[in-house]
DNA sequence: CTGTATCCTTGGGGATACTG
DNA sequence: CAGTATCCCCAAGGATACAG
């Protein structure tokens, strides 16, 4: 999980932003999130519907980071046609709530604008 | 202020995050944002050390993003040799105060690792 | 349906030198 | 001190084709 190269030190302790950024780093894995929260337990193709503009590819390298990072759980029913489950994980559930005020920034500033 | 191409809804109402997200997505920012959290005024050099590994070139542009984007401000004093005191907004301070739980989130993470 | 495998492009960021 | 000006690089993403 590539720890952070950089300090991120301030009066002796860990300020941890940069640790939730690297998890959150991807172009669209706040996206994924929210959809995932908005939609619990969706299907790789639902989720790219769920996440217009992003490539099959993408979504899975993103989602299999995300399933490294313990915030995504993916489950495969083993069917014909293939049949693959992602949902959030409790840690994956905290990290959006922790998102939700950061969100509520960007909400307050587009009404503004 | 590059308005996202990305629509980011769900239930008829948009999420914000991808706002913020835009805001604070330099590889730097919310260090900067922290560091002038904790030293509130500061100084370019003084911003240069307090984010160790940055070079001049991508403070100081990442410093002119954040101005655009109101969350930092810059007074300049006419001296010599010159002397710049960078500062957070009311904005930067919300948006700091909004990131605080999203710290709080990667903190938790790192000790239990 | 759920993904890999390839190939290619881009721009964010790094290194360094220079200036008012 | 507080920045520009250049040049460069590479990894994250995009497009597309293919596979089990």
């Amino acid at each position: 999980m590539a720890t952070a190269n950089r300090p991120c030190v301030g009066g002796g302790h860990v300020c941890g932003i940069d640790v939730s950024m690297e998890v959150i780093g991807g172009k669209w894995k706040v996206l994924i999130l929210w959809a995932l929260h908005e939609h619990p337990r969706r299907r790789f193709g639902e989720l790219r519907r769920l996440v217009p503009g992003i490539t099959e590819k993408v979504l899975a390298s993103h989602l299999r980071e995300m399933e490294a990072d313990g915030i995504v759980d993916r489950v495969a029913y083993d069917e014909v046609p293939p049949r693959v489950e992602y949902g959030l994980t409790k840690d994956g559930m905290r990290l959006n709530v922790a998102l939700e005020p950061l969100a509520a920034w960007g909400r307050e500033r587009s009404q503004s604008a």
